[in-house]
DNA sequence: CCAATATACTGACTTGCGTTCATTATATTA
DNA sequence: TAATATAATGAACGCAAGTCAGTATATTGG
């Protein structure tokens, strides 16, 4: 009988729901302010029945951030794909991540705090399984670009592939976290546009690799 | 008469030891987990007289941000006073920043917070003007070493100094909050050390700028 | 179709903590 | 020494996360 099945999907559903409230809720209003009550009213169930679903409001938060990675995953997937170049792909690669945080800035919030906050939810739970897993993955991915470069002459052979790839990442990343802040002062006080410190930045960061 | 200054200073000192208390247990429990309780009890004052001297928890703790950026300015001066050759000049800047946050982890971390965080202290409070003031003379800093490593063609002249310098330093800061958070994974899985992507990372981001 | 059972849900409550307030203690001044 | 200003506090408030006892709804076996 497939009445358990029929369950398994609605239960799933139920908590997709949640999902999609929490992240409206979570995003407009930031999850800070946001409350319990607040996703209990946007999904149209009562708070107790949340807890059902998660086990506190940092796990629907983590749940949202697993879908800001993915989306980012596949931003990229997408975007360098058909590069066959590497230098061109690398650029690529960073790019995208870019764009993501400029597309998503929420989505990228969440990521930054998952990546930072010692967080509280229990090791076994499947969120931070997946977290893991698919940060070493995509880890991967960077470093063997970088290999395939150093192979072609682009980078640097005194440079060690995981470390650079490893701080490539943090160091954007971390740029990205305090860039949006920075926007308006740089702006007002410097007379300096967003366009000019990515472009220079992209400069610094490529640079810094190159043979050269 | 002497009582209206003795009094102040006596109110100044109250503000201190208060900071003093809060510090401790801020950093000793973090600060989320610590209560205004437990800065009350450790100040061996009441949790009300507390907000005769701050009006939030999160005042305090910008307070203790100042005490920490102040630090951290002092350190790199003495660090960078008498160092005349440009390049060695940058490099000890950033290798400062690098101890800064090795020795005050929980100092950075208020930094960091200032840095990021949309604060709901108030636009007039003397924090808010003194962290804009002392960042701006900061960057300034930076952009004036930049300017001269240009002249001497150390840097390559392409790169405008003001993009430069704040890149460079949103760079470092965001860096330094995620890699601690790396270091172990990093050690588990691809057995790198920390001194390994510290010096990757000094040479990626001085070549990054060197001419040729 | 109905009783028994399992599952999904909820309103009301508890707890913890930042913040405020009415009141009391202490120091200053005239 | 009484009047006044200043410093400090215990108790209470408000809000939000998380819990629990109890109710509604669906499923299953007879």
């Amino acid at each position: 009988m497939g009445v358990a099945e029929r369950k398994e999907r609605e239960k799933e559903q139920r908590r997709q729901e949640i999902i999609a409230a929490a992240e409206k809720v979570f995003f407009k209003q930031g999850v800070d302010n946001a409350t319990m009550d607040d996703v209990a009213e946007q999904s149209e169930l009562s708070k107790a029945t949340l807890y059902l679903y998660f086990s506190s409001k940092e796990e629907i938060y983590a749940a949202i951030y697993l879908k800001g990675q993915e989306t980012l995953f596949k931003m990229i997937d997408k975007a360098t794909d058909n590069i066959s170049d590497t230098r061109e792909k690398i650029a690529a690669y960073i790019s995208t991540v870019i764009s993501f945080q400029k597309k998503y800035p929420d989505y990228f919030e969440a990521f930054f705090y998952f990546l930072t906050k010692e967080v509280n939810i229990s090791e076994d739970s499947c969120y931070v399984q997946q977290h893991r897993k698919s940060g070493q993955e995509f880890l991967k991915g960077w470093v063997e670009l970088i290999q395939k470069g150093k192979k072609e002459g682009l980078i640097r052979g005194n440079l060690n592939e995981i470390p650079v790839a490893v701080i490539l990442w943090m160091q954007l990343i971390g740029f990205l976290k305090i860039f949006p802040k920075l926007k308006k002062p740089l702006k007002k006080d410097f007379d300096v546009t967003e366009d000019q410190i990515l472009s220079e930045y992209f400069e610094l960061i490529l640079s810094g690799m190159s043979r050269k």
